[in-house]
DNA sequence: TAAAATTACTTGCACTTGCAAATGCTCTGC
DNA sequence: GCAGAGCATTTGCAAGTGCAAGTAATTTTA
C-alpha cells in the first residue's frame, strides 16, 4: 500500500477526505460538520471577521459559507453584525456559546486524531512533519491556485 | 499565520480542504471531481474492485460511492460487472477511456499541485515528509475511526 | 433445509452545495 | 452629486450527499 512513489498530494486527498469524513461523524452529534468546525476555529484565532475573509481563508465557496453562517447563527454559535465601515460587508462574531462549543470540542476534534494519525512516530518526526505542514499551508495562502497554468478545457454537463 | 501550537490534523484539515476545492475546479472541466478522481486512481493502483472495498479505502460514504460510479459509468469512464463469485457484489473496472483519462490527468492533479505545496522545501524534508504521510496513510487504513471514546452526544437536527 | 441474520449494494428523501444571477452598498470620473 | 463600475453578500436552481429503508443474494442456525 505505502508506495514511494505517490505523490505529496495524492498522499495528502487520501489522509484528508478520511479526516474528513471522520470529522463530519464526531461533528455531526454537535449539529456541525467539517466546514463549521473550519469556521468556529478560524474565529477561535481571531474573532469577528467578514464572510468573504472566511471563504478565502477556509477555502470554502462564498455562497456555501453564506449559509453555514446562517446555520451557524441559527443554532447560536455565531452572529451576523454589519459592518459600520462599510454596509456591504457582514462581520462574524462568535457568540459565548460558540466560544464555549470550540473550547470544549478542540480536544475531541484534533488530539484523538493527533494521537491516530502520528501513532508510531518520534517527536522529531511529528515536529519535522508540523513544520512541513505549516509550511504546506502557507504555500497554499500565498498563492490559492496552482497558477492553472492556462489549461481551461472542455466543459462537462455532469461530473462524477 | 503559522502558529507551531496548532495540531497536525489541524494543519491537515486546512490543507486538505483547500486542495480538494482546487482539485474540484480542476477536475471539472472532465466531468470528475476529487470523488471521482480518488476512484479513478484507486482502480489504476489495481483494477476490478467491489464498490465496498473503493468506499473503505477512499473514505467515501457507500450510497454516495454508488451514485459517484454510476456517473462514472455514463461517462464511459468505468463499468460494473456483477460479480461471479458472490452475485450481491459488483466489481468496477476501468475502461480504456477511463485508464487513458486517469493517466493524462496524473500530471494536472498531483504534480502541479506538488510544486505549489513543496515550494522553499528541500529534498530531504520532501523525502522526510513523504514518509511521515505514508505512515499517517497506513495509521488511517488500519484503524479508520479514532475509537470514538464512547463519547456519543445528543443528536442535532441540522448541521453547520 | 427453511427461516433468520448478514452482506453488498441501490434508492428515496430531505438537506447541502456551487454557480450564476440578484441585491444592496460604495467608489470613480465627470 | 449622480450615472456607471465595482464589491460583499445572499438567493434561485440544478445537482450532489448522507442516512435510512429497500432489494437481492448468501451464510448461519436451529
Amino acid at each position: 500500500m505505502t508506495n514511494a512513489e505517490w505523490s505529496v498530494p495524492f498522499l495528502m486527498h487520501q489522509i484528508a477526505s478520511q479526516v474528513m469524513a471522520s470529522v463530519n461523524r464526531y461533528a455531526r452529534a454537535y449539529g456541525l460538520k467539517f466546514e463549521g468546525v473550519r469556521v468556529l476555529y478560524r474565529l477561535m484565532a481571531k474573532d469577528g471577521r467578514a464572510i468573504g475573509d472566511l471563504a478565502r481563508l477556509t477555502g470554502i465557496e462564498l455562497s456555501t459559507l453564506s449559509r453555514v453562517v446562517s446555520r451557524m447563527e441559527a443554532r447560536g454559535l455565531v452572529r451576523r453584525v454589519r459592518s459600520e465601515k462599510d454596509a456591504r460587508g457582514v462581520i462574524v462574531f462568535l457568540t459565548p456559546k460558540g466560544r464555549a462549543l470550540a473550547q470544549q470540542e478542540r480536544p475531541v476534534y484534533f488530539r484523538d486524531y493527533e494521537k491516530v494519525l502520528l501513532a508510531g512516530m518520534g517527536p522529531r518526526e511529528t515536529e519535522a512533519l508540523r513544520e512541513s505542514l505549516g509550511r504546506m499551508l502557507e504555500n497554499l495562502n500565498h498563492r490559492a491556485e496552482p497558477e492553472s497554468s492556462a489549461r481551461e478545457p472542455q466543459r462537462a454537463a455532469r461530473s462524477a
